[in-house]
DNA sequence: TGCCGTCCCATAGTATCCCATGAATTCCCA
DNA sequence: TGGGAATTCATGGGATACTATGGGACGGCA
């Protein structure tokens, strides 16, 4: 899987670690065959309460566009602060668990169970109340948008055809 | 067979699991003969309660589009958390078997039989008796539409068989 | 020296793989 | 064209591997 699928539910314990789910863990291992692909980047997403987490590798080409820019930019600085200020690198232990942050835990409202939301590139790290609550969203804002995404218009025509059972043709 | 045909009924035993119809795994194979053919996309469909079974390769042309979205544009947010957060790739074992994940068993209300509805390109699965009712549903609104698919417009007789079904209840 | 963070080990529960079986279908040959 | 044999399909169950989670030990820093 080269993608951050499906919503996972994880207990997070008195000294602040969760498992990644096991499904997430392959996904970064195929991103990074290396050391590096089991490395993380977390940070606080800046429009929901939740944590955002990043592969390592994706979070680096990330910010080479922001090493071209003049290091004494406004842009720069601006850019600079808003993505590293926050940003928290972390590597999972042996059996696959990453320690969150206080700060991390704070802004995502974290207690005993997060759950890890898969978003393709990136996952985030939720309240699991939360989470269903900006799924919903999600949802109702994605119809809104009107889907715009070619083909997502389910099932179309093949209707057409309702049953073809036992066909002895 | 390169597409999804027909409808057909097998049983979720105790562990989740349920064998992919035959003629279904054959279109899978011919889909795609790596091993992504293999592969489908689970989720749950947002306008009826069944599941949606996409093939991979379908899924991963559907999701080019939104992996060239900005990352932290509103519309990737949305339509990202709306497309991957409910989707669970799941592979057939040697028997040709999948296993549902709970969400998706809950969101179509299944219980002992589920049945495979065929859909073209994709699939569904369904709890019996409201898969009975969507076809129902699905025929009278394809009539009253009059069944007018675009370049089928000069219907010959022969299309003028809407239904051969035959009836179990 | 005490506290905190990290690493490592242990374990229960669960999911995955694999083999086995009955039934139905298809194919082949008479 | 009919009968028989070999496949294929759907399903059940057991063994194995893995995941998730808890707790303890070690070392560093204050």
């Amino acid at each position: 899987m080269t993608h951050f699928l499906g919503t996972h539910q994880n207990k997070l314990d008195a000294k602040g670690r969760v498992s990644v789910p096991a499904a997430f863990r392959a996904a970064l291992r195929s991103l990074g065959e290396g050391e590096a692909g089991g490395g993380l980047i977390l940070r606080p997403s800046h429009t929901h309460p939740c944590i955002e987490a990043w592969p390592a590798p994706l979070f680096q080409s990330l910010t080479q566009s922001l090493d071209r820019l003049d290091l004494f930019s406004e842009a720069h600085d601006d850019l600079a602060a808003a993505l590293y200020a926050d940003a928290y690198p972390v590597e999972a232990d042996r059996e696959g668990r990453i320690v969150l942050p206080d700060a991390l835990i704070a802004h995502a409202g974290l207690s005993e169970s997060v759950v890890f939301m898969g978003l393709g590139r990136i996952f985030q790290i939720w309240e699991p109340e939360a989470a269903a609550r900006r799924r919903e969203e999600a949802r109702a804002r994605a119809r809104a948008r009107g889907l715009t995404l070619p083909g997502l218009a389910p099932a179309p025509a093949a209707t057409s055809r309702p049953v073809a059972e036992g066909g002895h043709g």
